[in-house]
DNA sequence: ATATGGGGTTCCCATGATGGGAAGGTCAAG
DNA sequence: CTTGACCTTCCCATCATGGGAACCCCATAT
């Protein structure tokens, strides 16, 4: 009755490209779905559950090793919330410390660029700065 | 009179690992250095320039093929700034962009976070999230 | 029936910047 | 002459993702 989902199918729902469902499995994130007699892979709501998850423990930017634990917390009924609050804290922390990073160099230059007339003479802050300040 | 500078020399001197020295070599980012009669490399006072002006743009977060146009126009003395600053200007784009994307990430993990109560109890608001919204 | 098209499958290769490590050559000092 | 510290090239790994080849399967249109 319920009609065959096929990698396609799970992937338009899912939003996780067929390519990427492919290599979850391949790396033991999720198991292998049942196949039909041709070889074709067919995902279970279950399946098409657990690749939701995934996706948007990706939108946020989790890790896949992560991710992994999260899954694993995620089954586990008598899970303690602290453990799942622990990565999610540990992976905000490294969230921020990227952005900062980020922020950091674009302050940067965002400075030199103020101070750079840019137009067709060759004086430039940003040049001269990659080319003296250590 | 002046020593031999090894690549290690160049790597100590510059703060680019003797690895990627090599690697910029191989994508032409850097010319070939001078050999001895034993092909070990050594490097000129404009090479190690060179290294220096390519790993202070590094620090501040320029791809490779940014760089490749930035030492072009370093070498230019009839640069325009503008040139350097427009690509300036773009890698800023991109790491306020970037920047940008980690933040709202981490901002809806934070909240989130603050809503789990972080004891053994399996209820978390992180792992609901993850499970039910879309 | 058969051609066409759109799925599926596996497998290999690429990205960007970097590091690890093997296998082998060279050189100075003990 | 050995030891150790360099150098050389070459291959492999990271992380998450996509591209594409070569091949199989099936439904529909001619």
């Amino acid at each position: 009755m319920s009609e065959l989902v096929t990698i396609r199918d799970a992937s338009m729902t899912t939003g996780v490209s067929a390519k990427m469902i492919r290599h979850y499995e391949s790396i033991g994130l999720i198991s292998a779905p049942a196949r039909t007699e041709n070889r074709y892979r067919h995902y279970s709501q279950r399946d098409i559950h657990e690749l939701g998850f995934i996706r948007k423990a990706r939108d946020l930017g989790f890790p896949i090793e992560d991710i992994r634990h999260l899954l694993a917390l995620w089954r586990d009924r008598s899970r303690s919330s602290a453990e799942v609050k622990a990565i999610a804290l540990r992976h905000i922390a490294d969230l921020d410390e990227k952005a900062a990073a980020l922020q950091a160099m674009s302050a940067t230059l965002k400075h030199l660029a103020s101070n750079c007339h840019g137009d067709n003479r060759p004086d430039c802050p940003i040049i001269d700065a990659l080319d003296r300040l250590g």
